[in-house]
DNA sequence: CTAGAGGTTGACTTTCAGGTCGAATAAGTT
DNA sequence: AACTTATTCGACCTGAAAGTCAACCTCTAG
């Protein structure tokens, strides 16, 4: 487990470090085995703890699932942030975000949860709302390259939809280590993505 | 529930017609709701039978998911084999291939699942194995493509992914009925797909 | 009309994973 | 050392959903 070195006296980073070890762990176990899969006694014994211990840094199990989605958007919305004013045009913008996007999934660990529908009430409402925003930001950069011409002009939603698809799926199949490179899915990717959609 | 009205009296094309209702009833619940928010309760109610019913017809929930797998990729066999001998050139036949899968998930209600995690043994290994089949099936045109000069050269598999994530993407979002009718998100699929690729 | 196969059911059992709790241990403070 | 607070755990509770079963309708063939 993962604990804040730095601050080895200071209890609530502790506590903090902790609580984000169990979840960055279930959002790996989550994403590969799936959700309902995943039992919160193997998410403990992946980290050396009984199931009782879990609940002294999570809520619930639908917690965790909660937390993984918030922060994966977290990260989007980071990098959505961070192609803010750059790039010269719609397409090249879309580019810079859509490798960003695959960086996170494949550099970063973070992996795009399918299962929103396991969440409920309150839960399910925000994370849905944070999608939103995110396929929101998404689309207005591929609207503006319609409008400066960069990008071809078609349905916008449909067009977005199309390669966060290809993001999702990423989940499914990448693993870690494996003959494809972090870096080189990122590339192909960014490169499929853009041809695809330009002018 | 749709039985078999042309053979009224045929008591096996009524179960079998009946059994594949309840596949098909229950294919709907899982894309919709996912595989394990969806009881064999409320599987049995949607067809207004009981849950002990549902027993007569299947052996098991697990069976069903599995018959949903087989069904899909039932069909994504018969188009690969109906592209056979089609198309100039790679290009042009994944076009026809890939307009064929768009049109099996928009068109004919199937879905590609993404829960094969919640098959064990026997089962998620013949998924897993028809699943690898289709891939090698896309792999081979797409190299046959890179061969004849008509798709862009670059590693296989990162491009079958990357529009195959796209289709199964299409489950999550995609609603009969709604403002996209599902020709145009076909048309548009393939049509970003294809110069994504293309030389 | 009725026998028996086809089809359906309510009520029951079983299983399993999420969640709780009070006790036990470790860590920090005085 | 004594006391307090932070963590952890074994054992238990609980509810939901899968799956079973013996009895009960309902056809159709003869």
């Amino acid at each position: 487990m993962t604990t804040n070195i730095d601050q080895p006296f200071n209890r609530e980073a502790q506590y903090t470090a902790k609580r984000l070890a169990v979840i960055r762990s279930a959002a790996g176990a989550f994403r590969r085995r799936g959700y309902h899969n995943t039992s919160m006694v193997l998410i403990a014994k992946s980290l050396g703890l009984s199931k009782a211990a879990l609940y002294y840094y999570v809520k619930s199990k639908e917690e965790i699932l909660y937390e993984c989605h918030i922060m994966v958007y977290g990260a989007m919305d980071e990098a959505v942030k961070s192609v803010r004013g750059q790039g010269e045009n719609g397409l090249e913008k879309l580019k810079l975000l859509y490798g960003a996007f695959a960086a996170l999934m494949t550099r970063d660990g973070l992996a795009l949860l399918a299962d929103v529908d396991s969440l409920k009430g309150e839960f399910q409402a925000t994370v849905l709302a944070r999608r939103g925003k995110i396929e929101r930001a998404v689309t207005r950069i591929v609207e503006g390259g319609m409008k400066d011409g960069s990008i071809k002009k078609s349905d916008p939603k449909v067009t977005v939809f199309f390669f966060m698809g290809a993001l999702n799926w990423l989940n499914v199949w990448y693993e870690p280590g494996g003959r494809l490179s972090g870096e080189m899915i990122a590339d192909a990717f960014v490169e499929q993505m853009s041809v695809g959609v330009a002018s």
